[in-house]
Parts: structure tokens; sequence; C-alpha cells
DNA sequence: CCAGTTAATGAAAATTAGTTTCATTTGCAG
DNA sequence: CTGCAAATGAAACTAATTTTCATTAACTGG
């Protein structure tokens, strides 16, 4: 896959690539970095960033978003359950309440035997005032 | 709400706040602390960082994750478009694709004027070994 | 209102994460 | 093979976050 758009398959990428794909666990790039490293001593956690960074981009790693590593707040309007439409241009938030993800959590938890806890959803697109921006 | 859980309520806590509360965007640490000098010189970002940690805690403030702050990756699996299930004890990470969000997505849309452009979708729970590991 | 207790603060240092720069190495096309 | 651009690693650099600890100030009880 990395051939066919043109970058090189070195061994820091194999490397990398080898360890994400064998744990079942979501990695930092510094856990990354520390099981590449067992194998191939001298690559530096510079590459890691840098095939994550490739990586993500070409789609084939995921990134999860569990607990609270992101730091952007904002005041809790609704005060009770509540999910987030965010505008990817400007970072205008719309709040609402409706999810209906019920019926969802209720059939992963008989597939996957998980006791489900909760869930987080949020929209990306882009808010009114943005789109008109763009045709002007 | 502070008082109520025996927490003091100090100038700084309030001007934090106060910037939440004012703002409609999401601000990182950093934004919050440079709008609360503004008004208040020599409240430090230190505290800036244990009042958020305060306020997200009880609830009072909502964390928004656009973006790629987020650093954990794993191995897109399933290649398409699909969500993930995580262990909040040991983080295993089960994928689903069936989401069904496009009636509400669909709605938001109409409702709020944004275009929409994607999801986030992510349900945290205990696995089924965790869960064992409890009652040991 | 006042003093005492103790939670909360700010300065500074320490830690951690991530990026940039640049000389050197290496994959790979020819 | 050879040559060259892409990729790498070391090190410096920037930024974000946490820890430590002496000082301050919010609240309690009188
Ligand atoms: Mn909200
Ligand atoms: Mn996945
Ligand atoms: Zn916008
Ligand atoms: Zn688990």
């Amino acid at each position: 896959m990395l051939r066919r758009r043109g970058y090189r398959l070195t061994t820091q990428r194999r490397a990398v690539l080898d360890v994400i794909a064998r744990s079942r666990d979501h990695l930092t790039p510094g856990e990354i970095h520390q099981q590449v490293v067992r194998r191939h001593p001298g690559v530096g956690l510079v590459s890691v960033y840098r095939t994550l960074a490739l990586l993500a981009d070409m789609g084939l790693i995921c990134e999860v978003h569990v607990g609270g590593n992101c730091r952007s707040y904002l005041l809790r309007r609704p005060l009770g359950h509540h999910h987030h439409l965010v505008c990817s241009d400007c970072g205008r938030v719309v709040d609402f309440s409706d999810c209906d993800l019920g019926q969802l959590e209720k059939r992963l938890a008989e597939d996957t035997g998980y006791e489900i806890e909760g869930h987080l959803l949020e929209f990306a697109g882009r808010c009114p005032d943005c789109r008109a921006a763009t045709f002007t």
C-alpha cells in the first residue's frame, strides 16, 4: 500500500506497522516506539511519529479518543446527557440530546459481552456561517 | 455547586468559570488562561488546569474531541467506516460497523443548517475478562 | 468582625509530548 | 551497480502538563 502511493518501504515503517498490527490494544506513539526498539534498536521516536502521521493519513490506522487526553472545553449547557455537533471550520458547537443509541448499545452488549457504561458521539460539519462564507 | 461539594469558591475559580460560560466556543486551557488574565492578572495557568479538572470531574463542563489531539492508535481492522467499543479498564477494542445514524444526521442537518461531514461514535464499557476479574 | 485552620494558590522546576533542522543514510528507479 | 531524492536520527527546540513547596486567603466557629 505504501509503495502504491509512492512511499518507500523502509525497515522503520515495517517495524511500526508490525507492532501496531500485532497488538490488540491501542498504543501511544511512545509505547509503539518502545516495542519497535526491542527488535530494531536505533529507530528514532521521530520516525514513529512520522510513520503514524502517514498511516493515519492513509487511513490504515484508527485513533482512539479515550479518556481526557483531548483538551478543549466548553460549558455544559444542557446539564444532562448530550452530544455535540462541531463546525470543522470555525469550531462552533451545537448541543443535541436525542441520540437513541439504546438499541445499538443493547445489541453490542449482547454480541460482545461488554458491560456498556456510556458513549461518545460527535458530529462534524460546517456551520451555516462558514458555508455562506465559502460562496462569497 | 462548588460550595455544595465542599470546595471553596475562589476568585480564580469564578474567573475560569466566567470565561467558559461567556464563550460560545470551546477553549483550550491556554486560551482560557489568556482570557482570565485580562481581568485577573496574576492568576496562574496551574490554577486553570486545576479548575478545569475539577469542573470536568463535576460534569459542569464538556470536553470536545475534535481533530487529532488524541494520540492512541491501532490498526484499522475493518478498512471502511466503523466505530469502537473500548474497555474502560484494560483498553481492549472491539470494532463495529453498523451505526445507523443517517436518520439523526439528516434531522440535525435540517435543524441546524450544518452541512454534516462525518461523525465520531465510541462506546465505553468493561470487557468480559475485566468483568470476570472483578468477581474473583 | 476576627482569628485559626486548611484548602487553594503561584512561582519555579521538572516532566512529557511533539516538532523542526540538518547532516547522513538508504530505498529504489534506471 | 549508480545516482538521487526520500527518509532517517541526533539534537535542539517548542509547547503542554504535572509536581513541589512556601505563601495566601476562604471559610468556620467564636
Ligand atoms: Mn455540550
Ligand atoms: Mn478500528
Ligand atoms: Zn463554522
Ligand atoms: Zn477489559
